[in-house]
DNA sequence: ATGAAAAATGTAATCGATTACATTTTTCAT
DNA sequence: ATGAAAAATGTAATCGATTACATTTTTCAT
């Protein structure tokens, strides 16, 4: 079943048949119409190899994130697919594991692919040295990171003002020995840990330098630093984490030494995780917009697809502050 | 960048050149290193569009999974990118929202993209009536849910015996009044059932039937199923659920009425999730090999593509029990 | 009614690989 | 050394769409 066999039976050209179907050039209604009833009647659906190769391009996007096994990119997946379907695209899943290597790798396969366009959490390497070259190879929306270039297609949370609120709300609590826990060389905690500075700055505080650890943004990293910070000859009397993986870490840690929370050690944390509400007590989250976030990529990414010309933007996302048990009742 | 150019610059045909880079022909030793060493020095890729075209196949898999929030089905999706990863294939994910209509919609876009192979998790409607030609469109692998038609690849596990397991293990400490919450209208919720009941056998005993709920697994069905069970008169002692989702919404109704695990209630379920080895008491588990399934099915998928005549196999693979303190410390 | 401009449609080239078939080269038994 | 068989290689067709360019038809001002 070919373009061909629709043109014979519409008693029209090939030429036609892709012009009603592109839908990008005038037909003759009645022809238009014809034409559509006989597709409809054979079934027909356009090779899509076809296409691609004439028209370089495809109808699928390619979508890189760290780990899907990450609720924050599985929640942010689920958007960038949402909207690909809507738009009757599909989407490349391609995991990073954070290592440039495999992102360069994943890069250049959807180059081969001939992905219309791409939506790619970077490594930190790549954001940090973010290659202007990259945004000229085809639609590109960079998400969760910024890059030192801006001039690109973004999707970011305000990581500043979300990390101040939340340190701020443990401030107002009456803790002031507050550990953080922040990821490693990498922007997003470098912001988050500037608005734990900035929310301290502001209550005409400093916080102890002894209670700011710095630790790859894993799962054995928070528990490690928290492991740590229990032992400290004078701990601290609260905690913060800057990502969903480390507060697990961190946590299983605090349950480890069946510390209480948070009469010994109030415990708040940048992501919604499945067990944030679960724990006695719940655990007070800075929420990030993960959906919105996929979503808002996902629709950016076409408008570039449809207009390639279109100037680049920068969206920031606000953060919402779940406040639950786990920073004490007062005040 | 072409292959005629490459042919013209290593002084050998186009065909030569796609057989040194098929590797299915022979070609003379030094020929082909003659063409290896052109291709990489000028850093060529072939076209994929133009390959598909003619061979009629990609190197992309379908993943259909039901929903990649899942944390079940972004365990299997990460497996069975890594595999793709092996096999230099990208896999193409779906969310089939169990809604028979995506998921139909999904696989012809496959067959529209000309994937060479499908990883799919049936809805019901599919898996209960199981149309034979699906499997005679191209390789194909069922994933979590056994199919009526057995003449097809599959990976499931173990759901009567994980279900005995975990329901035995209650019994053994002493709780009698066990409820089950299981998934409504599903094959996996049926045999998680029939395990259930198949432990109480094995005990001389029968479980109270008003305690036995079906409601779709999601949250809001676990959560409404043990609401009503805690309203009962005469309530049950212990709780088992059938997946992860049915479990978070279950034991939030417990958390919100305050009810004491396991003291006042025994609480154990299906799938580990993030959540349960947080929680106190941390919850008794069976650890469904989420990985291995996702695993197993990709390489399954690539020796039926290597193989197409390759007699369909089922693999069933084994759950683990993880006990911790939602039952109890007894015996 | 007429002719120029615009719209609709058709013809045939094209995208870049694979592969059927043809030809040349090599191998090997005699 | 010779000829048949096997291996290596080349030529050109092919996959099925899109699109540049050509042609035909329609519109519209006069």
């Amino acid at each position: 079943m070919k373009i061909k066999d629709i043109a014979e039976a519409s008693g029209v050209s090939t030429a036609t048949v892709s012009r009603v179907l592109s839908g990008k050039q005038n037909v003759r209604p009645e022809v238009k119409e014809k034409v559509l009833a006989v597709v409809k009647a054979m079934n027909y659906s356009p090779n899509r190899a076809a296409r691609s190769l004439r028209s370089k391009t495809t109808s699928s996007i390619g979508l890189i994130v760290a780990d899907i096994q990450n609720p924050f990119f599985a929640s942010v997946c689920r958007a960038v697919e949402d909207v690909a379907q809507q738009h009757n695209y599909s989407v490349i899943l391609c995991n990073s594991d954070e290592n440039p290597d495999k992102e360069k790798q994943y890069l250049e396969l959807m180059q081969d692919e001939n992905a219309a366009g791409i939506i790619l959490a970077p490594t930190t390497k790549l954001a940090d040295n973010f290659q202007e070259n990259l945004a000229s190879n085809g639609p590109l929306v960079i998400i969760d990171r910024k890059v030192s270039n801006t001039n690109v297609d973004s999707v970011v949370i305000n990581n500043n003002a979300a990390a101040k609120m939340l340190t701020h709300h443990m401030l107002e609590h009456g803790y002031q020995r507050i550990a953080g826990i922040f990821g490693a060389r990498s922007v997003t905690g470098r912001e988050r840990r500037d608005g734990f500075f900035s929310a301290f700055r502001d209550a005409g505080l400093t916080p102890d330098e002894n209670l700011i650890i710095e630790v790859p943004a894993r799962e054995d990293g928070g528990h490690a630093a928290m492991t740590g910070l229990l032992q400290l000859p004078n701990p601290p009397d609260a905690v913060i984490t800057s990502s969903g993986l480390l507060a697990g870490g961190a946590f299983r840690a605090i349950r480890d030494k069946e510390v209480a929370v948070p009469h010994a050690i109030a415990f708040a944390t940048f992501d919604e995780s499945p067990w944030t509400p679960m724990t006695r007590p719940a655990i007070t989250v800075v929420k990030q917009p993960t959906y919105a976030i996929g979503q808002t990529a996902g629709e950016m990414l076409f408008k570039r697809i449809a207009n390639p010309q279109r100037p680049p933007r920068q969206v920031v996302l606000s953060c919402e502050l779940i406040v639950r048990q786990s920073c004490g009742i007062h005040p």
